[in-house]
DNA sequence: CTGAAGCGTGAGAGCGCTCTCACAAACTAG
DNA sequence: CTAGTTTGTGAGAGCGCTCTCACGCTTCAG
């Protein structure tokens, strides 16, 4: 239609610089006019890429649902693959054959890359894909040794300015709930909470530790058992809000006034935290900035096909709420 | 390599009749030797099918996205869509022109239809691409007079049993907070409430109605205009979770025992439900299952080319805890 | 003035698949 | 035994695009 062969057509939708200006225009009025759109099979067939990736979420209990991390990660992720013209595929395998079978389309390059969320610890999927070269990125640090691309927050240092706002509110006799200490939060956080009292001078007390599991139950049962054997306990530092909101229960019901007699600090600020009384001070994860980050360190592997691992950690912000006054401010 | 043509291998994988069985089992047994998978992007090609359904989550305001609602329905979703070998594309567009941009993608033919999620009221994306020939379906009763297909919860039925509880447990004067009014699920579950009095044979009052907008601030504020206006209050259907804890919070603030003084019902059985002290009596939504259904109307639309609308409606249950729990129990 | 180099364009192949059509072989009916 | 029908298979076109290669034109150094 715009008088030229379709090789400067073509030339003229990719964008190659080898076109005169006068042509390009005159075949983008004409693209504008019918209101041509690429047909993206074609394409795929000739260049060999799908500019599709993949997010696969694999729910290893389904009870990780109780909070809205994945549409903010998802929303992330989607934005900036969006903005790169990118097709985001879903894939949620809810067993472990559905699993394998979204290894075998994945590994069959019906993408051109996958983004692995959630994975459950020793899942054979990375590792697959890897070595069919097939690019991934994961998110929240992988199990030592392995060598992928990954963002995750800094659970440490998050954990770590928590306790030391628990220090400075006046507390000396600080517990942690942990989480599960086979996986990479639960130890971080952890590890967080004792940095923060050795920077503060606070002696380590194994006492003051106990697993929680990331349960609403496994955290009742933490703080029953560290109300009874160090009751003069004056703060808890939970890693995870749904913790933090289970111990915040076993206190009042044993007696004691929050934050007035004991302060109380979750982890990751889900809405949670602002539906308990009092409202409980936290520690917010950039979701959103993770989904970003992992799409676009995604692109960057698949762009220039380099498959060096890297890595990403962004910084948490504590949010400070009723439930950690300090001992001045009761 | 089955020493057979392409013609004759295309039948075979995609399960021609008109094969052999020893040349079936031939090809089928090369295919497995060597691992072969169709390519999407040539079969698309000439099919003209992408066998991808896209899904539109256009996210009007983000603090919807307290709840895990989306999550459970993407899986519901993706499990159908999956056995079905069909592709999930995620689309969350965050902005007006973001939008456009989806309708226009969906509309280049790029997926075989949509599956639209929480538009906003009045969107014209549906009108668009029905006009454009692309099938979809919505989740949530669209306005009136829109011929399309969707599949929703019972509201109606759904806060009627909610209320009908109230009555049974010895509640007479029964307060409702509603979401807005200019929404479907606002107008529904207000109306169940209304048949349940209806049906209890206690007289309406509008006195006892209090719009809430489905926010925290929303209902708190509308509950402290119940109390006001209407002191002798004793139970209190609130329209969502979330705004059943604020009035629950408001109630105790107010000095009034729960469930003792008052019963509180909420709606949508989210997370919050049982992280409040007591716990919240809320009506259940099938939220996977509406995922399941969204993709089998959407299955059904595009392969039978049919477009007569269709709906599914899904009944809800009720999940009594202690927050309504009757007089005597009391 | 000549030949090499650079630039913009077109011709044409071919990506991997499905599908129509033709055809031979095997039936069936009269 | 013939003619018609059914059945399984192959030949070959073509889906819409990109990309290589060749070609003619312009530019510029020698």
């Amino acid at each position: 239609m715009a008088g030229v062969s379709r090789a400067t057509a073509s030339r003229v939708v990719n964008d190659s610089p080898r076109v005169s200006p006068e042509i390009r225009q005159a075949v983008q009025a004409v693209i504008e006019e019918v209101g041509y759109v690429p047909n993206r099979a074609a394409r795929s067939l000739v260049t060999r890429r799908s500019d599709s990736l993949a997010v696969v979420i694999a729910q290893p209990a389904g009870q990780v649902f109780s909070d809205p991390f994945f549409p903010r990660l998802l929303r992330g992720i989607s934005s900036t693959l969006t903005a790169r013209e990118r097709q985001l595929i879903l894939m949620m395998p809810e067993s472990p054959e559905d699993e394998r079978r979204v290894g075998d389309y994945l590994i069959a390059g019906h993408v051109d890359g996958a983004m692995l969320v959630s994975l459950h610890e020793g899942d054979p999927l990375p590792a697959r894909l890897t070595t069919a070269g097939v690019p991934i990125v994961m998110v929240g640090r992988p199990p030592r040794g392995s060598r992928v691309s990954y963002v995750d927050v800094d659970n440490r240092q998050g954990a770590q300015s928590a306790v030391a706002h628990l220090i400075e509110g006046g507390r000396r006799v600080i517990a942690t709930i942990t989480g599960p200490l086979d996986t990479a939060p639960g130890l971080d956080r952890r590890q967080g909470y004792r940095d923060a009292l050795a920077e503060g001078g606070i002696a380590l007390d194994h006492g003051l530790e106990a697993s929680g599991e990331f349960t609403r139950d496994g955290a009742a049962a933490a703080m029953m058992h560290l109300l009874d054997a160090r009751p003069d306990v004056d703060a808890v530092f939970a890693a995870s809000d749904l913790m933090a909101a289970s111990a915040l229960a076993v206190l009042v019901a044993a007696g004691r006034k929050v934050p007035g007699d004991v302060a109380v600090v979750g982890f990751d600020d889900m809405s949670i935290a602002v539906s308990t009384t009092p409202q409980l001070t936290s520690v917010r994860q950039p979701v959103e900035e993770l989904g970003h980050e992992m799409a676009r360190l995604m692109l960057e592997a698949v762009d220039t096909a380099d498959s060096v691992p890297r890595r990403v950690i962004l910084a948490t912000e504590l949010v400070p709420r009723a439930s950690s006054a300090g001992r001045e401010a009761s």
